[in-house]
Formats: structure tokens, C-alpha cells, sequence
DNA sequence: GTCTATAGACCGATAGAC
DNA sequence: GTCTATCGGTCTATAGAC
């Protein structure tokens, strides 16, 4: 709708395909339908027309994590059905996707929305295994903070096995692999039920 | 030594820091002390360079992987190793980083060989966890399959939690996070030790 | 607000001298 | 083999008209 809404979301779509050096400005407006004038009119520029696409990824990114979250059921129901959505978004994690590319690491400015949302979400995770520690959800011996990284290193890795492989199967396959680690009890690998942990 | 070597190695390292897109052939030329008509001698251009320095770095890769798994010990304990000899290099896998780059994937000649090693790896690792299974080594219910595609997706994406967080630390967690999977008992996440499976 | 024109640098590659 | 010169194109950004 808004010009500037357009180009925020044609930057987005380009991060996400290209990263941030493969990006111009010039794509940014083809792919918006919007004039060079425009964009400059909007935005001071490349790396300011960056950080609003990436704020917004990262929130988005958030918002649609801690909806999972915090929906009903145990900790780790909860941290599993999360896994189960991103497997089935077979998107991979476009927050991740940022923190590939040099140049927006380069830039404290653009730099520090990946660094924090990432930080947030492997920081949630440990802190549902925790509780999910607690109640004897989690199996024994399992640290969740370590589990927590696993878990968002998988997240952030599966996207490297789609690309490979052209299909979503090896996500899915890493997706349940993780997921197995979270049972109780010995259970099969291609667990799709929740764990049922003492509640 | 040779400058068409020194071409490869710029080539190489520039892959790892910047990608494709961002490595352009004047950046090469300057790493490696090399004229602009010299490189263009030896090589056909940007595509041929990047070829000769993808495959270099595909097979280094099945190298060093393949001299942990062959090694002395059962199969989990191998695969074990060559996690933990991974968690100590902290540096990330230099083909998945890669399989990030949008123009390698789109050129079928720079993408053959990055999803070649990334599917000989996952295989490799699902050959040696099925050989574990069979020994008892590997916990009860774990589909090696999955359980491989895992562990190759927390070796990809670890390298996107250091760099978000600067320090190496969540990549070792995350080995161990994994490391705790494929222990047969339950056993404390901070396992260093190989698993006392029945040899 | 949006347009066109223009800028200076760099891109990837080629030509031709040495 | 390696050099310098040069090419047409794109990059990111600015200027100034409308």
C-alpha cells in the first residue's frame, strides 16, 4: 500500500533471497515498483532502507516464536510444537540468514537487531527446558542451555541441508532428529506426538 | 607458491569471508599479489576461479571428515570425534557457507559440488550411527537417518551463533548439546567422553 | 513526493604491448 | 606469463526539475 511499506517489503524478500551485498537499490525499487526518487525521499538510504527491513524481521521473527511459546500445554510441548511449526514453514530462519552476511555484521546498526533476536531466542529456549527440567519433562541429564543452542543451530542450519538437497525432507528429518532429543523416555525418531511428561 | 595457487587460496578464504557476491576478481587478485592479466591467464574469469577454489574446499572438507571417521574406536565414538574436533576448530564449514550463496546455487557448475559434499557428509554420518545402532551404541528409538541430518544441520548453523554472539562459546554447546543424543544412556550434557557403549 | 539526469567508483572482462 | 589501458555496465548516491 504505502510506498515506503512497499519498500520495506521488497528489501525484506531481497535479504532474504540475495543477502545485503547482493541487494541494490535499484532491485529494491524494481521489485516495489517505485522510483529511485522515492526510495531516497523515504529512506537516507541502502543501510537505512536495511534496518527497517531487518528490525522488522527480527520482531516478526519474535512475535510468531513466543505465540508458540506460550500457547497452551508443558514447557517442552510447547518448545516441540514450535520445532513442528518451523518444520512445516520449511522457510528457514531469515534472522539467521542475516548473520551470514558480512557486511551486516560489519555495521553495529544492522548488526545488533540479529545479534539480539537471536540472543532472545536461544535465551526462551533454555529457559522452557528449564522449567521443562523441573517437572521431569526433560531427560535426565540433558542441560538445557546446551540444549537451547542444539536446538537453534539446527534451526538455523536446516536451511543450509533444503538448499542442498531441494527439498524440505532433510529439515523435516533434522527437525524430528532434535526433537527426539527432548523425550523422557526413549521414543521413535519420528516422535510427532508430544512427550507425554508427567504433567 | 605458484600464483595460480595463490589465486585459489585468496579465492578460497574470500568465499569464506564475503561469499560470491561479495568477493569481487580485483579483491582476489589483491590478496593473492597478483596482477589482473595474470589471473586472467590462468583462469577463465570469476566463475572458473571460484570452481577451482569451491572444489578445493569440498574435497578438504570429505578429507578431514573422513580421517575422524575412519579412526580408531567404535562408529558412535568416531562420529563423536570428529563433533568434537569440529566444536574445537570453531569455525564453521566452509561448504555450507556456501550453500548460503544464492549466484553459486544458480550456477549448476559451483553448486554440484557443495550439495555433493553436504549429501556425502549426512550420509557418511547416517552410515556410521546405523552401525551404532547395530552394536547398541546408539540410544534405543533414534532414526540414524534423522539423527544425521541433525548433526549435519548443528554443524551448519553453529557458525550463525558465533557469529551473533562473538565468541565461540555457543558452538561448543551446541556440539554438546547434540553429543548428549547420541549417548545410549542418559548422560550429563557436558559429556567429553566417548559413550561406554558395549564394544 | 516523484521524476530524470548525472556523478564517481567499482564491477567483470578483454586487448594488446612487453 | 604479466603488465597497463580500456570497455560497457552496474553500484550507491546526489541534484534539481516538476
Amino acid at each position: 500500500m504505502g510506498t515506503a511499506e512497499d519498500l520495506i517489503e521488497s528489501t525484506r524478500e531481497l535479504l532474504w533471497e540475495r543477502g545485503y551485498v547482493g541487494t541494490s537499490p535499484k532491485a529494491i525499487q524494481q521489485r516495489a515498483g517505485v522510483g529511485q526518487g522515492s526510495m531516497y525521499h523515504h529512506f537516507t538510504g541502502k543501510p537505512g532502507l536495511a534496518l527497517a527491513a531487518i528490525t522488522r524481521t527480527a520482531q516478526e521473527m519474535r512475535a510468531s516464536a513466543e505465540a508458540r511459546f506460550t500457547a497452551p500445554g508443558t514447557p517442552v510441548e510447547r518448545v516441540a510444537a514450535y520445532l513442528r511449526g518451523e518444520r512445516e514453514a520449511l522457510g528457514g530462519c531469515p534472522v539467521g540468514r542475516l548473520s551470514q552476511d558480512a557486511d551486516v555484521m560489519a555495521d553495529p546498526v544492522l548488526r545488533a537487531p540479529v545479534v539480539e533476536a537471536l540472543a532472545w531466542l536461544r535465551g526462551r529456549l533454555a529457559e522452557l527446558l528449564a522449567q521443562g527440567r523441573e517437572r521431569g519433562e526433560l531427560r535426565p541429564g540433558l542441560d538445557p542451555e546446551a540444549t537451547a543452542d542444539a536446538i537453534t543451530a539446527v534451526l538455523q542450519g536446516s536451511w543450509a541441508l533444503t538448499r542442498a538437497a531441494g527439498s524440505g525432507e532433510p529439515f523435516a528429518d533434522a527437525v524430528d532428529g532434535i526433537l527426539a532429543v527432548l523425550a523422557a523416555t526413549p521414543a521413535p525418531a519420528t516422535a510427532a506426538e508430544p512427550a507425554p511428561g508427567p504433567a
